[in-house]
DNA sequence: TGAAATGTTGGGGCG
DNA sequence: ACGCCCCAACATTTC
């Protein structure tokens, strides 16, 4: 029997606490060797800018977590079962834990590595951090998988709180010699040259700062989540997506704080039924790898997406002339985080008033999302665009100004973001091309100079929509 | 987790 | 008093 050190690989589940690979090395008795790798050549897709931003303050604060228990985090880059075969030979481990991923190309580099270390004799284990159920434990009366969200998650229910979450360990004894590491400054993951990161401030990545997220949630009442989580000038999100997209916190802790809480009744029942939606989209993208690239629903596969470079970059850089969309826009790129309800409103106009690619919209999220995540990203664009498993449907196009008007009233939410509108009365902010030459003099606005004219006309562009749906219609909205 | 077009209803003004 | 019309409010259908 070997008694050489445990390696637990950290990837998404940045957390000591509910963390079933770490439980289990530190249970071994065995020294605990943590490793962080930075993948050069990614199973899935190399992080975009917003995320690089978060990973870096995550790992400091994974590692200082790590340091006070005794342990120090190596860090290495390169290919990950590379690194991973490498070190545990270097190290002469005697195990490699980690928690699984559910992105197709992940699963299969994760299975290709398990065997590999287990033909030299090294053991190697999975648990599960991520999910509240496994994707594939979710089936339906005839052993099939889901693809309609409710009776999904009814399900889904059936299964959940089976897992307690276990408490962080104690001390992780270290192993005689420390491995060689990277530093954080070494990978540079920090944007410099520029530094665009300063409206990120609001954030505190790390298991603290995720609990503190989750008790600040909590402690607000749940009351007026129901109609507050819709006003996006309003902090009634709970804002756990980054923490949870990087294991920094777990749904099952959530679950079990939403217990002791003592929260219940509907509002609850519908933060519930969020983190159901985020464990059905796993569940669709395990039993669909092609989610990320190509739509659930294959009628969509002819639909006669336009290219416009011009009208994507309006769109990115929240120059639209649609104030709710801008205002959206605007926040993600300055926060690397976007409302809800925003997010679905500018993924509409994305793909229905411009008829642009759902994927050119996620490749931008992707890229600039704190939270960006494979399963959430694919899933909810599809979603918006029709396309997707228990989509909504092609023809419900959201009208920027009536989304605006409705749950942005007072235009708190614009003003802030588009600043520049900021001196319109509420009856014109969300058509500001409507405003008399003498309301827009004297607020300042001049269209075209200030901020721009609408690139499209909503009317017309619902029209050419409806029609561009028409081409593909037969089965796609069954 | 829409919006717009179309259809229906009922109160009130008015001859 | 009654019928007619207008139209806002609500409901249904369609996209």
């Amino acid at each position: 029997m070997t008694t050489g050190p445990v390696i637990v690989w950290f990837r998404q589940d940045l957390r000591l606490a509910d963390n079933p690979a770490l439980a289990a090395a530190a249970r071994s008795g065995r020294p605990v060797i943590p490793l962080y790798v930075l993948e050069a050549n990614p199973a899935s897709r190399p992080l975009g800018g917003a995320a690089r931003w978060w990973l870096d303050k995550s790992l400091r604060a994974l590692s200082a977590d790590l340091a006070a228990r005794g342990g120090r985090l190596v860090l290495r880059r390169g290919d990950a079962a590379r690194i991973v075969e490498t070190l545990a030979a270097e190290t002469g481990a005697s195990g490699v834990y980690w928690n699984r991923l559910y992105d197709p190309a992940t699963i299969e580099r994760d299975g290709d590595l398990k065997a590999a270390l287990k033909s030299v004799s090294v053991e190697a284990a999975s648990g599960s951090a991520a999910l509240l159920n496994e994707p594939w434990t979710v089936k339906t009366g005839t052993g099939g998988d889901y693809k309609v969200f409710t009776p999904y998650w009814r399900a889904a229910l059936g299964q959940v709180g089976l897992v307690e979450p276990e408490p962080a360990p104690g001390a992780l004894p270290p192993p005689a010699a420390h491995p060689d590491s990277d530093t954080l400054d070494d990978w540079a993951l920090h944007p410099h040259g520029p530094d665009w990161s300063g409206g990120f401030a609001a954030w505190t990545p790390g298991e603290a700062g995720a609990w503190s997220a989750l008790r600040r949630f909590l402690d607000g009442g749940l009351a007026d989540y129901p109609e507050g989580r819709d006003r996006p000038a309003e902090p009634a999100t709970s804002r756990l997506s980054p923490h949870l997209h990087w294991g920094e916190i777990g749904p099952r802790q959530i679950w079990r704080a939403l217990a002791d809480h003592r929260a219940d009744g509907v509002a609850a029942e519908k933060f519930r039924s969020e983190l159901g939606w985020r464990e059905f989209n796993h569940h669709v993208l395990y039993h669909r790898p092609t989610l990320p690239t190509d739509a659930f629903k294959p009628a969509f596969d002819a639909f006669p997406w336009r290219t416009d470079p011009a009208a994507l970059a309006a769109w990115s850089r929240g120059r639209t002339g649609y104030p709710i969309v801008d205002a959206g826009m605007r926040e993600l790129w300055v926060t690397g985080w976007m409302h809800n309800r925003v997010r679905m409103i500018v993924a509409s106009f994305l793909t229905k008033h411009l008829l642009l690619d759902w994927r050119a919209g996620e490749a931008w999220f992707w890229d600039t999302l704190v939270d960006a995540d494979i399963a959430q990203n694919a899933a909810n664009w599809q979603w918006v665009a029709g396309c997707g498993a228990d989509a909504a449907p092609y023809f419900r196009i959201f009208n920027p100004v009536l989304q605006g008007e409705k749950f942005d009233a007072d235009g708190r939410y614009v003003r802030r973001w588009a600043p520049e509108l900021a001196r319109l009365p509420d009856r014109f902010l969300h058509r500001p091309w409507e405003a008399p030459a003498a309301v827009l003099a004297a607020a300042g606005v001049e269209l075209g100079r200030t901020y721009p004219r609408p690139i499209v006309d909503h009317a017309a562009a619902r029209r050419r929509a409806l029609e561009a749906f028409e081409q593909i219609r037969t089965g796609a909205d069954e």
